[in-house]
DNA sequence: AGCGTAAGCGGGGTAAAGTCCGTTTGGTCG
DNA sequence: CGACCAAACGGACTTTACCCCGCTTACGCT
């Protein structure tokens, strides 16, 4: 026994694995993601819920794998497509084009990729704090061109909650050490793009 | 009657709410985030369970609350404190003084923090995928002193949901326009980073 | 003070997520 | 071909977020 691959799965699970994401997309279609339950996609696909949760292990579990099921395209074009978006463009470009190419991507399934944040009645989430700050600091540095609603978010974003709680989270990190790592990268971060030069 | 404020709150509801978030933070401290349920906070605060949603809205909520109570003090210090993090230091000086004192406050409260984002087992959420092409892409760009791994983070987070999600779900706004100043956005904060100059 | 009313309160009820464990089945090895 | 086992399945059960609506209470007005 080789233990590179930790086993192949089987065939009838492989069966059930189409047929749930295939009756999901159809109850997606039919119901909406906010009507759209284990019961629900259970019985449609004739298992039973156990299954479904073997499956996802949760509700968002569902609409994540919905999601990384579309986004198999993208990642093809990403490895083995034309350039700019695939191999043989220079990197800046390609980092572009990635980013050009997955906010279409998150645009055209926005539906989806909504459900997959879990919160179903969470409906309108406030970040406005840091976004708004940013935004007033930012008008008045001297950044030409640059659209400053936008990139007060992405940079509230940049610093704010999931990235930080991620690494919080993963192997026991709350210690000081990577939170020096974090401002030390804000603060390259904020020189790089307000375009502080020097040391 | 004057109609600019829609109504003052009322004493006993100031009451419930200051004693709600006591109790919160007393079981949170004995039992942990995930063990804090909405009929065990009622219980302990010896009120009802409707009050208890009243309040928050929702479980996530509670967090969020808590979250905002413990941020008051940072807003303040962002107003009216000292510079940088206050008023009377350069504009970039104060953003990176913000960036830090937020790291440091996320820090800090790291456990609610967590708990506000609601998916309650939802544990590791996934998201390398954009990160890992980046890390690799940036690591082919000239970057001295720059920490690859926190940027790839930063710019995977920038361009990711949330921000996406949160105009996209707003007024209806999947549209082309929005869809266009994101790429436009993201390409502009690509070559800021990656120190393109030129036209 | 007495009254009207709108906001706040209570807690039982519901639906749906998530768990458990006994049963079935696909795959492999003798 | 038959036995064995780990993985997959099913669906009843438990937990808990969230809703609903009749009751109570604080506040403004006369």
């Amino acid at each position: 026994m080789t233990w590179g691959t930790p086993r192949p799965e089987r065939a009838d699970a492989a069966r059930n694995r189409q047929l749930l994401l295939a009756s999901a997309r159809e109850l997606l279609a039919e119901v909406g993601p906010e009507c759209l339950t284990m019961d629900l996609l259970a019985e449609r696909s004739g298992l039973g819920k156990g299954t479904v949760f073997r499956r996802f292990g949760s509700r968002a579990g569902i609409f994540q794998a919905l999601l990384d099921d579309a986004e198999r395209d993208l990642q093809q074009q990403v490895l083995s497509g034309p350039p700019p978006l695939g191999p043989g463009a220079p990197p800046v470009d390609r980092i572009v084009a990635y980013g050009t190419a997955r906010v279409r991507f998150l645009a055209e399934h926005h539906a989806v990729a909504r459900a997959t944040l879990d919160g179903r009645h969470a409906a309108g989430r406030r970040r406005p704090l840091s976004e708004i700050h940013l935004r007033v600091l930012l008008r008045e540095v001297d950044l030409p061109g640059a659209d400053i609603e936008v990139l007060a978010g992405q940079l509230a974003y940049a610093l704010d909650g999931p990235l930080l709680l991620r690494l919080f989270a993963g192997p026991e990190l709350a210690g000081p050490e990577p939170t020096a790592r974090f401002e030390a990268g804000w603060r390259d971060l904020v020189e790089r793009v307000c375009g502080v030069s020097g040391v």
